[in-house]
RNA sequence: GGUCGCAUAGCUCAGUUGGUUAGAGCGCACGGUUCACAUCCGUGAGGUCCUAGGUUCGAGUCCUAGUGCGACCACCA
């Protein structure tokens, strides 16, 4: 307690003992009891779980800082809260993070062999796991650790399974042969949502196809054989090999006569048919397209329209099979795009080829182009499970901050497709489907638990399904499957549905969406009530974050260097309601100035505090109402105002501004001003020297009351922002006499704004004063009066409140402006420094010789001139009936009151300016 | 192609239902060894609130159009 702070806040030995202690005090911890005696309201937020083998990014970084916010708060506002922690196995990403490994070691995962390789993860996993959760530890964030999940868990994979067999028998999951998304580095299906479409610089080729026999019509252009040709255009032409016809719009008269007609196809020999399809654009290319079922979804659709087959001409590695012709198989399909080109260019068949822009989808995994497929996968049916998702929304039982987010989940339910949630992956939760592999059985089963025959035939040739499924398909249980569905836990019963979910918006359909539509289907409700939408972190040229870029910063780096409360304050004010936040990666210092700064602000305004203070206890403010002074209930009114603002920004998800409020009630009300107006009072041997020791202690007690007092209120708005800091000031303040203190401020209650305490005489007076010192100051600037020169002041007209303010605060007016001499006047003369002041006053300093008489009176001339500028734009609203009728009275009285001060201020000026001028 | 968002100080952004003389942080300039803090203190410069119309007594804020960015969605091969 005693030992001295040091002046620089050191955040290295303040950090990680607290956070030790309140973790090991259990403060984090829920209780599921206490809601469910109705003891208290619960407030819970589940985290969004990070990939298990990831390291912190700033995007976790601001994410994790804005839910510790929230949920620190509510904590202290005395709700039931949890936040629960937790990883996501993150199937492509982390079975691609061993298998580099093992590359590393010259092996493949076909090596180890299925049950080898998945050990080889969970080992890997064991060993990584909870690196990035103790990461999250380090920036301050108040998870409940002892409800930690992993989507792995057995709890969590029972979630899993049985609500895939839900949904089988629901009839909403089904297998079926369709065209997928595949990634032929990952070798796997993947998801629409993870194909990512890149703009793409490519080609347009346009491909002469022979007809197969001869057609009527001069207008055909014609090869040198004498064969009439049509031209096909396509981005693709290596998947020409697998074309089974070329389409044109029926309507379409230059082709309409053709359909039904045959073309070589070339390359192949085969002979494919021209079928007419509403699908096909006449205005696009040719507006003859070519029609390959294996590999593009259009064509596939087309081709089901009329009954043509599909030939596949790739391998899963994206090469050519053996439905190629010999001389292409086994090549890769960029490769094959080239031999393609030549050996049509060598027949002249290549028309032309053209510059082209289009979207490639890519893997979100590994960036690898991704080849259309066509296979055997499992589907979620989403139609039925996004109406109850689209409801949700539309009758506000879910609501998105901001609010634009609604439209674009609106906007995807309205549009859903089918989910594809099958991998070709080892890692992840295994298809719970076994086939029947009994002769002339065939069975399919799905079930809860591993079947051992198959009740069917009884046999037991059983083969489960070798795939895993989609990673979100973990996920998207999230909110309830970790509490324990589908027992119906105390932990289910009490938290859910969850309160809030802060998530960016880069996932909103991968898994906000998700888990609103699995919550209404397996619960009944929505997941949360709130959708916090956050935005992304980018640098300082916009761009995302990303390792490959190598722009990233290392949150642990910045809280090693400046400390968590640091960067959470950075981030928090940094980041308005849903923008996205920027941070330069070249220049820390800067980046995380705000938080680096105000740190160290508010340890050293405590500091000196409590340096004043000692270590006594202080009398509540209560006991000294009497002897409060005009800034005593000014500071105290001021923090009544900060705490109702704060706590609003707060409700609304602006906790940019909540951070701002506080920053401005500390820095620009309580150490700029209050501080500096109390610092004559803690000196009372000085003050009673001057004689009346009694009330020089009176008010010593009163200071000392107010500061503990304001402190102790701010220190608790500070702490959801920055807990640390706020903490360690906090337990050294001294005890207020007559009061229990929590035992934590991670604990404390949250203030309430106290109307009692509002006091607009004190703002008034204060306000005034402020001004005062203010005008002095800068007039001192204006005017190169050396900083250590005092100054006589006369104050001219100076309403009641700037007299009771001056008198109580002359001995912190004159070191503040250093002024020696503060006159009431009624007239003024000689040369001087000369100004109007808002609360009514002139402030007039003589100063002969060092103020030339030309430049005050052009000082003065602008003055009036701004002035005047002001009074001219009031008084002609004033003169406008309208505005008097229909604006509001306040408004209207508001206008009048400036109006006569300023006529006021002009006419003063005036006045000057003629005694200046003769 | 569709939808949405953004455009305010050198930079990054606030500005909540239209209503005092449009703000903050950083940066910049000038001045400061006042016993909490130079990661500080003081003073200051810097804005036709993208453009053009409109609604209104009143527009940074609402409407329309345009320009420029950005994002998301989408089957033009």
């Amino acid at each position: 307690m005693s030992e001295p702070l040091s002046p620089q806040y050191n955040h290295q030995s303040i950090e990680a003992p607290l956070y030790r202690e309140w973790e090991e005090r259990g403060y984090f911890r829920a209780d599921a009891g206490r809601v469910l005696r109705g003891e208290r309201e619960p407030y819970v937020i589940v985290i969004p779980p990070p990939n298990v083998t990831s390291v912190l990014h700033m995007g976790h970084g601001l994410n994790n800082t804005l839910q510790d916010v929230l949920i620190r708060w509510r904590r202290m506002q005395g709700r039931e809260t949890l936040w629960l922690p937790g990883t996501d196995h993150a199937g492509i990403a982390t079975q691609n993070v061993v298998e580099r490994l093992l590359a590393q070691e010259g092996k493949t995962r076909h090596d180890l062999g299925r049950e080898a390789f998945v050990e080889r993860v969970w080992e890997f996993v064991r060993q990584t796991g909870s690196t990035i959760l103790d990461q999250i530890r380090a920036i301050g964030c108040s998870c409940d650790w002892s409800r930690t999940r992993f989507t792995l868990d057995p709890e969590l994979s029972r979630a899993v399974r049985e609500v895939f067999v839900r949904l089988y028998e629901k009839g909403l999951i089904y297998r079926g042969n369709y065209i997928i998304n595949w990634c032929p580095r990952c070798l796997t299906a993947l998801s629409d949502e993870e194909a990512e479409p890149e703009e793409t610089q490519g080609k347009l080729y346009y491909l002469r196809y022979p007809f197969a026999s001869a057609v009527q019509g001069d207008d055909l252009p014609r090869l040198p054989d004498g064969r009439a040709y049509l031209v096909v255009a396509t981005t693709r032409p290596e998947t020409m090999l697998g074309d089974v016809a070329v389409a044109v719009n029926p309507e379409d008269e230059r082709y309409r006569r053709l359909i039904g007609a045959e073309l070589e196809l070339p390359l192949t020999g085969r002979r494919i048919p021209i079928v007419g399809d509403a699908f096909v654009d006449p205005e696009f290319g040719t507006g003859a397209v070519k029609v390959t079922p294996a590999h593009d979804p259009n064509d596939f659709e087309l081709a089901r329209r009329h009954d043509l087959p599909a030939i596949d001409i790739m391998t899963p590695q994206a090469t050519l099979n053996e439905n190629a012709p010999p001389a292409f198989q086994g090549l890769d399909r960029f490769e094959a795009r080239e031999r393609v080109i030549q050996a049509l260019r060598g027949q002249e068949l290549l028309e032309r080829i053209e510059d082209h822009t289009h979207a490639v989808p890519h893997c979100y995994r590994c960036d690898t182009i991704i080849e259309p497929r066509l296979s055997e996968q499992w589907f979620v049916r989403m139609r039925p499970l996004a109406e109850p998702a689209l409801a949700a929304s539309r009758e506000g039982r879910v609501r998105f901050t901001p609010e634009r987010w609604t439209r674009v989940y609106e906007h995807w339910l309205e549009n859903i497709r089918d989910w594809c949630i099958s991998r070709q992956l080892w890692w992840g939760h295994r298809i719970p489907v076994w086939y029947c592999r009994a002769e002339g059985c065939g069975e399919t089963i799905v079930a809860r638990e591993d079947p051992t025959h198959c009740p069917k035939c009884g046999g037991t040739a059983l083969e489960q399904d070798p795939d895993v499924l989609d990673t979100w398909f973990s996920s998207w249980l999230w909110p309830f499957s970790t509490l324990g569905w589908p027992e119906e836990t105390d932990d289910l019963r009490a938290f859910y549905p969850n309160q809030t979910l802060v998530s960016a918006y880069d996932i909103l359909f991968f898994w906000i969406a998700r888990m609103i539509m699995a919550g209404l289907e397996f619960r009944g409700e929505v997941p949360f009530r709130d959708v916090f939408v956050t935005g992304l972190v980018r640098d300082h040229l916009g761009r995302k974050m990303s390792k490959s870029l190598g722009n990233g910063i290392d949150p642990l780096e910045v809280v090693r260097r400046y400390g968590a409360d640091a960067l959470r304050y950075t981030v928090v004010a940094g980041a308005a309601a849903g923008t996205d936040l920027f941070l330069n990666y070249e220049n820390l210092d800067e980046s995380f100035a705000p938080g680096r700064y105000f740190a160290n602000k508010i340890w050293n305004a405590g500091r000196f505090a409590l340096m004043n203070l000692g270590e006594g206890p202080v009398r509540a403010v209560e006991e000294v109402a009497d002897s409060l002074e005009l800034a005593d209930r000014w500071i105290l009114s001021r923090l009544s105002a900060a705490v109702r603002e704060t706590t609003e920004h707060l409700e609304n998800f602006r906790l940019n501004e909540a951070a701002l409020a506080v920053r401005h009630f500390f820095w620009d009300e309580l150490a700029d001003w209050y501080l500096e107006l109390v610092k004559p009072r803690f000196r009372v041997e000085e003050a009673a020297s001057g004689g009346d020791a009694e009330r020089a202690v009176r008010s010593r007690e009163a200071a000392a009351a107010t500061l503990v007092e304001v402190l102790d209120g701010v220190f608790r708005l500070l702490h959801p922002v920055m807990p640390f800091i706020s903490e360690a000031l906090w337990r050294r303040l001294p005890r207020v006499e007559g009061r229990e203190r929590e035992p934590s401020l991670v604990v404390a209650r949250w203030p309430e704004p106290q109307p009692a305490r509002e006091d607009a005489t004190a703002e008034a007076a204060i306000g005034a004063l402020i001004e005062l010192v203010e005008t002095t100051r800068s007039l001192r600037s204006e005017y190169r009066i050396p900083p250590a020169q005092e100054l006589e002041i006369r104050l001219l007209h100076a309403p009641e409140l700037l007299r009771m303010a001056v008198d109580a605060e002359a001995r912190s007016i004159r070191r503040l402006a250093r002024v020696s001499t503060i006159v009431y006047a009624d007239r003024i003369e000689g040369a001087g420094a000369h100004a109007v002041l808002r609360s009514g006053a002139e402030l007039f300093i003589p100063l002969a010789g060092i103020v030339d008489v030309a430049r005050e009176k052009q000082r003065l001339e602008e003055e009036l001139e701004r002035l005047s500028g002001h009074l001219r734009a009031t008084e002609s609203r004033l003169a406008n009936e309208q505005f008097v009728s229909r604006a509001p009275a306040e408004v209207v009285a508001r206008e009048r009151e400036k109006a006569a001060s300023l006529r006021d201020q002009c006419e003063r000026l005036r006045r000057k300016l003629e005694s200046l001028t003769a």
